[in-house]
DNA sequence: TGCAGCAATATTGTATACAATAAAGTATAT
DNA sequence: ATATACTTTATTGTATACAATATTGCTGCA
Protein backbone atom coordinates (compact mmCIF):
# COMPACT_ATOMS: atom_id res chain seq x y z
CA UNK A 1 0.00 0.00 0.00
CA UNK A 2 2.55 2.90 0.97
CA UNK A 3 4.72 1.54 -1.78
CA UNK A 4 2.16 1.53 -4.28
CA UNK A 5 2.03 5.23 -2.81
CA UNK A 6 5.41 5.93 -3.69
CA UNK A 7 6.53 4.13 -7.14
CA UNK A 8 3.33 3.43 -9.50
CA UNK A 9 2.90 5.62 -12.43
CA UNK A 10 -0.74 5.23 -11.26
CA UNK A 11 -2.37 5.05 -14.68
CA UNK A 12 -5.64 6.46 -13.38
CA UNK A 13 -5.96 8.14 -9.98
CA UNK A 14 -8.10 11.22 -10.45
CA UNK A 15 -8.24 11.99 -6.74
CA UNK A 16 -4.53 10.89 -6.02
CA UNK A 17 -4.34 13.87 -8.75
CA UNK A 18 -6.17 16.10 -7.01
CA UNK A 19 -4.62 15.23 -3.82
CA UNK A 20 -1.14 15.90 -5.17
CA UNK A 21 -1.87 19.33 -6.73
CA UNK A 22 -3.18 20.57 -3.48
CA UNK A 23 -0.63 19.27 -1.48
CA UNK A 24 1.81 21.02 -3.55
CA UNK A 25 0.21 24.26 -3.46
CA UNK A 26 0.19 24.16 0.33
CA UNK A 27 3.70 23.15 0.25
CA UNK A 28 4.62 25.88 -2.10
CA UNK A 29 2.74 28.49 0.01
CA UNK A 30 0.50 29.17 -2.63
CA UNK A 31 -2.55 28.52 -0.52
CA UNK A 32 -2.06 30.11 2.35
CA UNK A 33 -3.77 28.58 6.09
CA UNK A 34 -7.29 28.96 5.96
CA UNK A 35 -8.44 29.22 2.67
CA UNK A 36 -11.62 28.00 2.41
CA UNK A 37 -11.81 25.16 0.08
CA UNK A 38 -15.45 24.47 -1.99
CA UNK A 39 -15.79 21.44 -3.64
CA UNK A 40 -17.62 22.71 -6.18
CA UNK A 41 -14.58 25.01 -7.42
CA UNK A 42 -12.07 22.78 -6.92
CA UNK A 43 -13.95 20.32 -9.44
CA UNK A 44 -14.39 22.59 -11.77
CA UNK A 45 -10.79 23.65 -11.62
CA UNK A 46 -9.91 20.05 -12.35
CA UNK A 47 -12.74 18.90 -13.90
CA UNK A 48 -13.86 16.04 -11.78
CA UNK A 49 -17.09 15.46 -9.72
CA UNK A 50 -17.48 16.60 -6.26
CA UNK A 51 -16.77 13.06 -5.88
CA UNK A 52 -13.73 12.96 -6.23
CA UNK A 53 -12.68 16.27 -4.83
CA UNK A 54 -14.51 15.34 -1.04
CA UNK A 55 -12.55 11.97 -1.58
CA UNK A 56 -9.35 14.41 -2.19
CA UNK A 57 -9.95 16.57 0.83
CA UNK A 58 -11.04 13.55 3.61
CA UNK A 59 -7.24 12.44 2.47
CA UNK A 60 -5.81 15.63 2.99
CA UNK A 61 -7.61 15.88 6.08
CA UNK A 62 -6.10 12.86 7.50
CA UNK A 63 -2.58 14.07 7.00
CA UNK A 64 -3.93 17.23 8.41
CA UNK A 65 -3.35 19.68 5.47
CA UNK A 66 -6.88 20.66 5.66
CA UNK A 67 -9.37 20.93 8.22
CA UNK A 68 -12.65 19.64 7.35
CA UNK A 69 -15.96 21.08 9.75
CA UNK A 70 -18.98 19.32 9.43
CA UNK A 71 -21.52 21.50 7.11
CA UNK A 72 -18.98 24.09 6.88
CA UNK A 73 -16.44 23.23 4.15
CA UNK A 74 -13.38 22.11 3.65
CA UNK A 75 -10.39 24.76 5.12
CA UNK A 76 -6.32 24.67 4.44
CA UNK A 77 -5.66 23.83 8.11
CA UNK A 78 -4.10 26.90 10.00
CA UNK A 79 -1.98 24.87 13.50
CA UNK A 80 -2.02 26.57 16.15
CA UNK A 81 0.97 27.17 18.24
CA UNK A 82 0.87 24.51 20.17
CA UNK A 83 0.17 22.45 17.06
CA UNK A 84 2.98 23.70 15.33
CA UNK A 85 5.43 23.27 18.50
CA UNK A 86 4.05 19.72 18.83
CA UNK A 87 4.97 19.20 15.01
CA UNK A 88 8.34 19.67 15.56
CA UNK A 89 8.96 17.89 18.95
CA UNK A 90 7.62 15.08 17.40
CA UNK A 91 10.23 15.34 14.59
CA UNK A 92 12.89 15.54 16.69
CA UNK A 93 11.73 12.35 18.60
CA UNK A 94 11.97 10.69 15.21
CA UNK A 95 14.34 12.21 12.66
CA UNK A 96 17.99 12.14 14.33
CA UNK A 97 17.23 8.30 14.77
CA UNK A 98 15.92 8.18 11.47
CA UNK A 99 18.99 9.81 9.98
CA UNK A 100 21.02 7.28 11.97
CA UNK A 101 18.90 4.33 10.73
CA UNK A 102 19.88 6.07 6.91
CA UNK A 103 23.34 6.63 7.90
CA UNK A 104 23.67 2.58 8.12
CA UNK A 105 22.03 2.29 5.31
CA UNK A 106 22.44 4.36 2.84
CA UNK A 107 23.93 3.25 -0.56
CA UNK A 108 25.80 5.30 -3.24
CA UNK A 109 23.04 6.01 -5.06
CA UNK A 110 21.01 6.88 -2.35
CA UNK A 111 23.71 9.88 -1.70
CA UNK A 112 23.29 11.02 -5.69
CA UNK A 113 19.75 11.01 -5.40
CA UNK A 114 20.26 13.26 -1.94
CA UNK A 115 23.12 15.51 -3.52
CA UNK A 116 20.30 15.93 -6.47
CA UNK A 117 17.84 17.55 -3.84
CA UNK A 118 20.36 19.43 -2.67
CA UNK A 119 21.37 20.67 -6.11
CA UNK A 120 17.72 21.33 -7.07
CA UNK A 121 17.13 23.44 -3.78
CA UNK A 122 19.54 25.59 -4.54
CA UNK A 123 18.80 26.16 -8.21
CA UNK A 124 14.93 27.13 -6.74
CA UNK A 125 16.82 29.36 -4.07
CA UNK A 126 18.63 30.85 -6.99
CA UNK A 127 15.62 31.49 -8.91
CA UNK A 128 13.91 33.01 -5.94
CA UNK A 129 11.06 30.34 -5.74
CA UNK A 130 11.30 30.44 -2.10
CA UNK A 131 7.86 27.65 -2.33
CA UNK A 132 9.37 25.50 -4.53
CA UNK A 133 12.68 25.47 -2.30
CA UNK A 134 11.25 25.06 0.61
CA UNK A 135 9.29 22.15 -0.88
CA UNK A 136 12.00 20.22 -2.31
CA UNK A 137 13.64 20.89 1.22
CA UNK A 138 11.03 18.86 3.00
CA UNK A 139 11.49 16.28 0.31
CA UNK A 140 14.78 16.19 1.43
CA UNK A 141 13.94 14.99 4.77
CA UNK A 142 11.08 12.52 3.69
CA UNK A 143 14.01 10.88 1.81
CA UNK A 144 16.08 10.35 4.49
CA UNK A 145 12.91 8.71 5.83
CA UNK A 146 12.93 6.90 2.81
CA UNK A 147 16.61 5.21 3.04
CA UNK A 148 16.03 4.56 6.41
CA UNK A 149 14.14 1.93 4.91
CA UNK A 150 11.39 1.82 7.33
CA UNK A 151 7.86 2.67 5.59
CA UNK A 152 6.02 3.26 8.79
CA UNK A 153 7.67 5.67 10.60
CA UNK A 154 8.56 7.46 7.00
CA UNK A 155 4.73 7.56 6.94
CA UNK A 156 4.51 9.46 10.29
CA UNK A 157 7.39 11.83 9.15
CA UNK A 158 5.90 12.32 5.58
CA UNK A 159 2.51 14.17 7.56
CA UNK A 160 4.97 15.98 9.89
CA UNK A 161 6.92 17.09 6.37
CA UNK A 162 3.78 18.20 5.15
CA UNK A 163 2.47 20.26 8.54
CA UNK A 164 5.72 21.78 8.89
CA UNK A 165 5.01 23.69 5.57
CA UNK A 166 1.91 25.14 7.56
CA UNK A 167 4.12 25.65 10.30
CA UNK A 168 6.25 28.13 8.53
CA UNK A 169 3.53 29.85 6.79
CA UNK A 170 2.72 31.30 9.44
CA UNK A 171 5.97 31.28 12.44
CA UNK A 172 8.60 31.93 10.01
CA UNK A 173 10.97 34.68 11.78
CA UNK A 174 13.51 34.84 9.52
CA UNK A 175 14.09 36.38 6.31
CA UNK A 176 17.18 34.87 4.79
CA UNK A 177 18.55 31.33 5.71
CA UNK A 178 15.69 29.39 4.16
CA UNK A 179 16.48 26.12 4.22
CA UNK A 180 20.13 25.95 5.49
CA UNK A 181 21.31 23.63 3.17
CA UNK A 182 24.86 23.92 4.65
CA UNK A 183 22.83 21.59 7.19
CA UNK A 184 21.75 19.58 4.94
CA UNK A 185 25.55 18.87 3.31
CA UNK A 186 27.04 18.04 6.11
CA UNK A 187 24.20 15.79 7.02
CA UNK A 188 24.64 14.35 3.64
CA UNK A 189 28.25 13.86 4.23
CA UNK A 190 27.81 12.22 7.70
CA UNK A 191 25.24 9.52 5.72
CA UNK A 192 27.86 8.93 3.05
CA UNK A 193 30.29 8.40 5.49
CA UNK A 194 28.19 5.75 7.40
CA UNK A 195 28.96 8.18 10.24
CA UNK A 196 25.87 7.36 12.35
CA UNK A 197 26.48 9.62 15.61
CA UNK A 198 27.40 12.27 13.71
CA UNK A 199 24.30 12.29 11.49
CA UNK A 200 22.08 11.59 14.53
CA UNK A 201 23.86 14.64 16.26
CA UNK A 202 23.41 16.60 13.16
CA UNK A 203 19.81 16.20 12.44
CA UNK A 204 19.31 16.74 15.71
CA UNK A 205 20.93 20.71 15.65
CA UNK A 206 19.34 21.33 12.36
CA UNK A 207 15.87 20.58 13.61
CA UNK A 208 17.04 22.87 16.87
CA UNK A 209 17.68 25.41 14.23
CA UNK A 210 15.03 25.23 12.76
CA UNK A 211 13.20 25.35 15.68
CA UNK A 212 14.75 28.27 16.85
CA UNK A 213 13.90 30.59 13.57
CA UNK A 214 10.23 29.55 14.93
CA UNK A 215 8.57 32.11 16.81
CA UNK A 216 5.14 30.48 18.43
CA UNK A 217 4.64 33.41 20.74
CA UNK A 218 1.89 35.60 18.31
CA UNK A 219 -0.85 33.46 17.37
CA UNK A 220 -2.55 33.22 13.38
CA UNK A 221 -5.01 35.67 14.07
CA UNK A 222 -6.65 34.83 10.02
CA UNK A 223 -9.95 36.21 9.65
CA UNK A 224 -11.61 33.02 8.91
CA UNK A 225 -9.96 31.62 12.48
CA UNK A 226 -11.35 34.67 14.68
CA UNK A 227 -15.00 34.35 12.64
CA UNK A 228 -14.85 30.55 13.87
CA UNK A 229 -13.25 30.41 16.97
CA UNK A 230 -15.18 33.36 18.55
CA UNK A 231 -18.71 31.51 18.00
CA UNK A 232 -18.28 28.29 20.31
CA UNK A 233 -21.06 26.48 19.16
CA UNK A 234 -19.22 24.12 17.04
CA UNK A 235 -21.61 21.30 17.11
CA UNK B 1 -9.99 18.45 14.76
CA UNK B 2 -8.11 16.09 16.37
CA UNK B 3 -9.64 17.28 19.98
CA UNK B 4 -12.96 17.02 18.22
CA UNK B 5 -12.69 13.58 17.30
CA UNK B 6 -12.04 12.35 20.63
CA UNK B 7 -14.72 14.81 23.17
CA UNK B 8 -17.95 15.42 20.45
CA UNK B 9 -21.14 13.52 21.11
CA UNK B 10 -21.37 13.72 17.45
CA UNK B 11 -25.07 14.32 16.75
CA UNK B 12 -24.96 12.85 13.35
CA UNK B 13 -21.88 11.27 11.68
CA UNK B 14 -23.07 8.54 10.00
CA UNK B 15 -19.02 8.13 8.08
CA UNK B 16 -17.74 7.91 11.97
CA UNK B 17 -19.82 5.30 13.11
CA UNK B 18 -19.59 2.92 10.48
CA UNK B 19 -15.85 3.33 10.82
CA UNK B 20 -15.99 2.87 14.56
CA UNK B 21 -18.07 -0.30 13.91
CA UNK B 22 -15.51 -1.57 11.51
CA UNK B 23 -12.68 -0.85 13.86
CA UNK B 24 -13.82 -2.45 16.46
CA UNK B 25 -15.09 -5.37 14.96
CA UNK B 26 -11.40 -5.35 13.48
CA UNK B 27 -9.84 -4.82 16.79
CA UNK B 28 -11.93 -7.62 18.70
CA UNK B 29 -10.63 -10.06 15.73
CA UNK B 30 -14.43 -10.36 14.67
CA UNK B 31 -13.13 -9.40 11.39
CA UNK B 32 -9.84 -11.41 10.00
CA UNK B 33 -7.27 -10.18 8.72
CA UNK B 34 -7.54 -10.87 4.43
CA UNK B 35 -11.27 -10.18 4.68
CA UNK B 36 -12.96 -8.61 2.30
CA UNK B 37 -15.51 -5.45 2.58
CA UNK B 38 -17.87 -5.45 -0.12
CA UNK B 39 -19.24 -1.94 -0.05
CA UNK B 40 -22.62 -2.83 -0.89
CA UNK B 41 -22.65 -5.58 1.79
CA UNK B 42 -21.57 -3.04 4.12
CA UNK B 43 -23.91 -0.33 3.24
CA UNK B 44 -27.28 -2.66 3.95
CA UNK B 45 -25.65 -4.09 7.46
CA UNK B 46 -25.47 0.30 8.39
CA UNK B 47 -28.43 1.04 6.47
CA UNK B 48 -26.43 3.31 4.56
CA UNK B 49 -25.30 4.21 1.00
CA UNK B 50 -22.45 3.06 -0.60
CA UNK B 51 -21.08 6.99 -0.42
CA UNK B 52 -20.56 6.76 3.21
CA UNK B 53 -19.28 3.75 3.67
CA UNK B 54 -16.56 4.13 0.77
CA UNK B 55 -15.23 7.14 2.84
CA UNK B 56 -15.65 5.04 5.60
CA UNK B 57 -13.24 2.45 4.22
CA UNK B 58 -10.88 5.69 3.09
CA UNK B 59 -10.41 6.50 6.33
CA UNK B 60 -9.96 2.92 7.57
CA UNK B 61 -7.14 2.73 5.00
CA UNK B 62 -5.63 5.43 6.10
CA UNK B 63 -4.52 4.30 9.37
CA UNK B 64 -3.94 1.07 7.23
CA UNK B 65 -6.54 -1.24 9.16
CA UNK B 66 -7.65 -2.00 5.76
CA UNK B 67 -5.86 -1.83 2.44
CA UNK B 68 -7.80 -0.66 -0.66
CA UNK B 69 -7.04 -2.22 -3.86
CA UNK B 70 -8.15 -0.38 -6.96
CA UNK B 71 -10.79 -1.99 -8.59
CA UNK B 72 -10.44 -4.96 -6.45
CA UNK B 73 -12.13 -3.55 -2.95
CA UNK B 74 -10.96 -3.23 0.44
CA UNK B 75 -10.05 -6.10 2.60
CA UNK B 76 -8.79 -6.15 6.34
CA UNK B 77 -5.31 -5.21 6.21
CA UNK B 78 -2.81 -8.26 6.83
CA UNK B 79 0.48 -7.11 7.96
CA UNK B 80 3.28 -8.54 6.18
CA UNK B 81 6.00 -10.08 8.88
CA UNK B 82 8.05 -6.72 7.82
CA UNK B 83 5.29 -4.58 8.62
CA UNK B 84 4.42 -6.25 11.66
CA UNK B 85 8.28 -5.80 13.26
CA UNK B 86 7.89 -1.94 12.17
CA UNK B 87 4.96 -1.41 13.43
CA UNK B 88 6.38 -2.61 17.18
CA UNK B 89 10.05 -0.99 16.72
CA UNK B 90 8.08 2.89 16.33
CA UNK B 91 6.16 1.69 18.81
CA UNK B 92 9.66 1.44 21.18
CA UNK B 93 10.54 4.54 19.77
CA UNK B 94 7.38 6.57 21.07
CA UNK B 95 5.92 5.03 23.93
CA UNK B 96 8.33 4.95 26.45
CA UNK B 97 8.61 8.45 26.12
CA UNK B 98 5.27 9.29 26.26
CA UNK B 99 4.86 7.12 29.36
CA UNK B 100 7.37 9.51 30.89
CA UNK B 101 5.69 12.36 29.56
CA UNK B 102 2.49 11.17 31.45
CA UNK B 103 4.29 10.38 34.83
CA UNK B 104 5.40 13.84 34.44
CA UNK B 105 1.94 15.14 34.06
CA UNK B 106 -0.95 12.95 35.27
CA UNK B 107 -3.50 14.27 37.23
CA UNK B 108 -5.24 11.92 40.13
CA UNK B 109 -8.40 11.10 37.83
CA UNK B 110 -5.94 10.48 34.90
CA UNK B 111 -5.35 7.74 37.57
CA UNK B 112 -8.56 6.62 38.36
CA UNK B 113 -9.11 6.25 34.53
CA UNK B 114 -6.06 4.18 34.00
CA UNK B 115 -7.05 2.17 37.30
CA UNK B 116 -10.37 1.55 35.36
CA UNK B 117 -9.23 0.82 31.99
CA UNK B 118 -7.17 -2.22 33.86
CA UNK B 119 -10.71 -3.58 35.61
CA UNK B 120 -12.35 -3.29 33.13
CA UNK B 121 -9.77 -5.34 31.26
CA UNK B 122 -9.40 -7.91 33.67
CA UNK B 123 -13.08 -8.20 34.07
CA UNK B 124 -13.47 -9.22 30.25
CA UNK B 125 -10.37 -11.42 30.64
CA UNK B 126 -12.52 -13.54 33.27
CA UNK B 127 -15.97 -13.65 30.96
CA UNK B 128 -13.39 -15.01 28.37
CA UNK B 129 -13.48 -11.92 25.93
CA UNK B 130 -10.29 -12.05 25.02
CA UNK B 131 -11.38 -10.03 22.21
CA UNK B 132 -12.48 -7.62 24.09
CA UNK B 133 -9.70 -7.23 26.57
CA UNK B 134 -6.66 -7.00 24.05
CA UNK B 135 -9.20 -4.25 22.99
CA UNK B 136 -8.87 -2.79 26.47
CA UNK B 137 -5.39 -3.24 26.82
CA UNK B 138 -4.73 -1.16 23.18
CA UNK B 139 -6.92 1.58 25.00
CA UNK B 140 -4.76 1.73 27.82
CA UNK B 141 -1.57 2.30 25.65
CA UNK B 142 -4.32 5.01 24.10
CA UNK B 143 -4.90 6.63 27.24
CA UNK B 144 -1.41 7.26 28.33
CA UNK B 145 -0.54 8.90 25.39
CA UNK B 146 -3.60 11.46 25.84
CA UNK B 147 -2.45 12.00 29.80
CA UNK B 148 1.11 13.15 27.80
CA UNK B 149 -0.83 15.84 26.20
CA UNK B 150 0.74 15.31 22.67
CA UNK B 151 -1.96 15.40 20.25
CA UNK B 152 0.35 14.63 17.59
CA UNK B 153 2.14 11.62 18.42
CA UNK B 154 -0.65 10.73 20.37
CA UNK B 155 -2.27 10.01 16.63
CA UNK B 156 0.67 8.38 15.51
CA UNK B 157 0.10 5.50 18.31
CA UNK B 158 -3.30 5.49 18.11
CA UNK B 159 -2.60 4.42 14.14
CA UNK B 160 0.53 1.91 16.20
CA UNK B 161 -1.94 0.54 18.47
CA UNK B 162 -5.06 -0.23 15.90
CA UNK B 163 -2.16 -2.04 13.61
CA UNK B 164 -0.35 -4.08 16.48
CA UNK B 165 -3.97 -5.41 16.80
CA UNK B 166 -3.87 -7.31 13.25
CA UNK B 167 -0.05 -7.79 14.05
CA UNK B 168 -1.52 -9.69 17.15
CA UNK B 169 -4.09 -11.30 15.13
CA UNK B 170 -1.74 -12.47 12.71
CA UNK B 171 1.83 -13.32 14.53
CA UNK B 172 0.76 -13.91 18.43
CA UNK B 173 2.32 -17.51 19.44
CA UNK B 174 1.50 -17.64 23.28
CA UNK B 175 -1.69 -19.25 24.78
CA UNK B 176 -1.98 -17.25 28.01
CA UNK B 177 -1.05 -14.00 29.58
CA UNK B 178 -2.73 -11.90 26.63
CA UNK B 179 -2.27 -8.61 27.94
CA UNK B 180 -0.40 -8.69 31.01
CA UNK B 181 -1.84 -6.84 33.15
CA UNK B 182 0.91 -6.92 35.89
CA UNK B 183 2.64 -4.72 33.13
CA UNK B 184 -0.08 -2.44 33.06
CA UNK B 185 -0.84 -2.59 37.11
CA UNK B 186 3.28 -1.37 37.56
CA UNK B 187 2.97 1.33 34.74
CA UNK B 188 0.09 2.98 36.55
CA UNK B 189 1.88 2.94 39.45
CA UNK B 190 4.75 4.34 38.43
CA UNK B 191 2.81 7.29 36.66
CA UNK B 192 1.15 7.26 39.96
CA UNK B 193 4.31 8.14 41.54
CA UNK B 194 5.11 10.69 38.75
CA UNK B 195 8.78 8.54 38.75
CA UNK B 196 9.56 9.70 35.27
CA UNK B 197 12.18 7.65 34.75
CA UNK B 198 10.43 4.58 35.85
CA UNK B 199 7.41 4.46 33.56
CA UNK B 200 9.74 4.92 30.47
CA UNK B 201 12.09 1.83 31.40
CA UNK B 202 8.86 -0.17 32.74
CA UNK B 203 6.76 0.86 29.30
CA UNK B 204 10.18 -0.23 27.70
CA UNK B 205 10.41 -3.17 28.95
CA UNK B 206 6.49 -4.33 28.94
CA UNK B 207 6.89 -3.23 24.64
CA UNK B 208 9.96 -5.79 24.83
CA UNK B 209 7.78 -8.44 26.41
CA UNK B 210 5.12 -8.29 23.45
CA UNK B 211 7.63 -8.59 21.43
CA UNK B 212 8.82 -11.61 22.47
CA UNK B 213 5.12 -12.91 22.30
CA UNK B 214 4.89 -12.52 18.80
CA UNK B 215 6.60 -14.83 16.25
CA UNK B 216 7.54 -13.04 12.71
CA UNK B 217 9.23 -15.47 11.32
CA UNK B 218 6.01 -17.53 9.46
CA UNK B 219 4.07 -14.95 7.01
CA UNK B 220 0.26 -15.01 6.87
CA UNK B 221 -0.36 -17.27 4.03
CA UNK B 222 -3.86 -16.36 3.62
CA UNK B 223 -5.59 -17.85 0.73
CA UNK B 224 -6.86 -13.60 -0.58
CA UNK B 225 -3.49 -12.80 -0.35
CA UNK B 226 -1.40 -15.57 -1.43
CA UNK B 227 -3.62 -15.01 -5.04
CA UNK B 228 -2.92 -11.26 -5.33
CA UNK B 229 0.56 -11.68 -4.32
CA UNK B 230 1.35 -14.31 -6.90
CA UNK B 231 0.00 -12.31 -9.75
CA UNK B 232 2.51 -9.27 -10.05
CA UNK B 233 0.13 -7.30 -12.56
CA UNK B 234 -0.46 -4.52 -9.72
CA UNK B 235 -1.25 -1.90 -12.29
C1' DT C 1 -10.84 -33.71 -20.36
C1' DG C 2 -8.78 -29.34 -20.61
C1' DC C 3 -8.11 -24.96 -22.32
C1' DA C 4 -9.21 -20.57 -24.96
C1' DG C 5 -12.20 -17.14 -25.90
C1' DC C 6 -16.41 -14.88 -25.22
C1' DA C 7 -20.66 -13.65 -22.63
C1' DA C 8 -22.84 -12.69 -18.35
C1' DT C 9 -22.53 -11.07 -13.78
C1' DA C 10 -20.91 -8.58 -10.02
C1' DT C 11 -18.26 -4.90 -7.97
C1' DT C 12 -15.97 -0.73 -7.92
C1' DG C 13 -15.16 4.28 -9.88
C1' DT C 14 -17.39 8.44 -11.03
C1' DA C 15 -21.09 11.65 -11.87
C1' DT C 16 -25.37 13.52 -10.86
C1' DA C 17 -29.64 14.37 -8.17
C1' DC C 18 -31.87 15.24 -3.98
C1' DA C 19 -31.95 16.47 1.15
C1' DA C 20 -30.24 18.99 5.03
C1' DT C 21 -27.82 22.57 7.00
C1' DA C 22 -25.69 27.02 7.23
C1' DA C 23 -25.09 31.71 5.45
C1' DA C 24 -26.86 35.86 3.57
C1' DG C 25 -30.23 39.02 2.53
C1' DT C 26 -34.73 41.40 3.29
C1' DA C 27 -38.52 43.15 5.43
C1' DT C 28 -40.92 44.57 9.39
C1' DA C 29 -41.55 46.28 13.96
C1' DT C 30 -40.01 48.77 17.75
C1' DA D 1 -31.78 53.07 13.01
C1' DT D 2 -31.32 48.68 15.02
C1' DA D 3 -32.68 44.27 15.93
C1' DT D 4 -35.25 40.24 14.98
C1' DA D 5 -37.72 37.07 12.34
C1' DC D 6 -38.32 35.18 7.96
C1' DT D 7 -37.05 34.10 3.18
C1' DT D 8 -33.75 33.13 -0.12
C1' DT D 9 -29.43 31.44 -1.60
C1' DA D 10 -25.40 28.74 -1.41
C1' DT D 11 -22.86 24.80 0.19
C1' DT D 12 -22.31 20.49 2.15
C1' DG D 13 -24.19 15.54 3.31
C1' DT D 14 -26.21 11.54 1.39
C1' DA D 15 -28.37 8.59 -1.97
C1' DT D 16 -28.86 6.95 -6.43
C1' DA D 17 -27.71 6.26 -11.36
C1' DC D 18 -24.49 5.32 -14.81
C1' DA D 19 -19.74 3.88 -16.57
C1' DA D 20 -15.66 1.12 -16.27
C1' DT D 21 -13.30 -2.76 -14.70
C1' DA D 22 -12.76 -7.31 -12.86
C1' DT D 23 -14.55 -11.81 -11.99
C1' DT D 24 -17.14 -15.75 -13.12
C1' DG D 25 -19.41 -19.04 -15.97
C1' DC D 26 -20.33 -20.91 -20.33
C1' DT D 27 -19.56 -22.61 -24.95
C1' DG D 28 -16.91 -24.61 -28.39
C1' DC D 29 -12.99 -26.78 -29.93
C1' DA D 30 -8.76 -29.53 -29.76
Amino acid sequence: MSLVHISTPKPKDVTQKVVDALALAIHEHRLAPATKLGEDEIGEIYNVSRTVVRAALQSLAHIQLVEIQRNKGAFVASPTPREAREVFEARALLEPRTARSAASRATPNDIEILKDHIAKEHAALDVGDNGRALNLSGRFHIEIARIADQDTIRRFIETLIARSSLVIALYWRRESALCESHAHHALVQAIADGDEQNAEELMQSHLVDLNSALDFRDRPAQTLNLRELLQATDQ
